[in-house]
DNA sequence: TTGATGACTGAAATTCCAATTTAGTCAGTA
DNA sequence: TACTGACTAAATTGGAATTTCAGTCATCAA
């Protein structure tokens, strides 16, 4: 019991570790010597919990989606209305992902160039879950007679593309611009995609 | 009179050939040598047109965008509805710049990976007129009290921004999907912004 | 016995440096 | 006078020598 907490634990240090190393340093010039030395363990005691340098990144990457996952799945539990819901939930989409990465100094797609292709097609499954995740919130709103549209699924997929072109992804934070005029930015398109013009 | 005409014209023929070797070689194996063989003159008469290599590949960029600004202007200047002409010109901001670059293979941001920084900041430069333009349309729809929005300006912003993901900018043409799925995606974005849910 | 370690290995990356290529120039040509 | 391509300095490349690195595993400590 205790061994599997400490064994969960570790995981997540590990992962912090190399949240700070690729910030610091990019995916290529962070070395599996330095992530050991940073948090304090053996080199091949990383490798009994991760099968690669690659799987630490990507398992990085996954948990920040899944934080972004996670905040999304409670607000659309919310009992706010639908339309208030969805535009927390689009506004968090970005924002969470924009703090995430705040300490970055390149952005993303810059710092785990070489893992480029890997990372653009978890991306389109990122994005489809974050997609099914609203369009819950669609179908209530369907349902309560408050939005017309009928297509839920290519109407979610709709939202998610149309607040894209904000994430921190091809762009570093300071090159997206000040947190709050990202957020602001997300919030007019997000009313905008609500209630048109 | 004629000799100018055949100025502004190898002016044209050189980015054309430009145009051909960037979607063959990207921008750095892409040398000057090449683009005179390809076009059928001398190096040096390549420089009686442009100052130098980075500004050739930069008057490229620009001429795709003010085409697409060309375009923009001659559909706010239809007599159709406002909100059918924005629907219109969001749509063509999309699809005439992947039409420009369908035949690269990597994404511009990567052929002009050298040009960066200077890149993103035309970049935004060319969103901004593109959302004057927009503005345009949206005042028209303003006083015809089709539209309710008041912030002309902002709310172009935020229409430009929403359709930005679907730009071949960051992905190539092969990685947006499908000429088809990709102008689909952009109707339906269009569509929300401006008739909400 | 078991979880953890760091010395070890082959492969990959980096560093030189000589040889080549290239952007940009300019004296000469037609 | 409009154009050219040989020329130059600077950048890039190739490839041999050296270093670094991801991943392994024999050994250790508890």
């Amino acid at each position: 019991m205790r061994a599997i907490a400490v064994q969960e634990n570790i995981r997540e240090i590990i992962l912090d570790a190399a949240d700070r190393l690729l910030a610091r340093y990019g995916y290529k010039k962070m070395t599996m010597d330095d992530l050991a030395q940073e948090v304090g363990i053996g080199k091949g005691t990383i490798y009994l919990h991760f099968r690669s340098k690659e799987e630490i990144v990507l398992s990085h990457v996954d948990r920040i989606v899944e934080r972004v996952l996670e905040r999304l799945h409670a607000l659309a539990q919310g009992d706010a209305a639908p339309a208030a819901k969805l535009r927390e939930m689009l506004v968090a989409r970005v924002m969470l992902r924009f703090d995430s990465v705040q300490q970055y100094s390149e952005s993303i797609s810059e710092v785990l160039r070489d893992l480029r292709s890997t990372l653009l097609e978890r991306r389109e499954r990122y994005f489809e879950r974050e997609a099914e995740m609203i369009a819950l919130v669609l179908v209530e709103g369907q349902r309560a007679r408050v939005f017309r549209r009928q297509d839920a699924t290519g109407t979610a997929s709709a939202l998610v593309a149309a607040t894209n072109s904000l994430l921190p992804f091809n762009l570093s934070t300071r090159e997206l611009g000040k947190r709050k005029d990202v957020e602001q930015a997300v919030q007019r398109i997000a009313d905008l995609l609500l209630n048109g013009l």
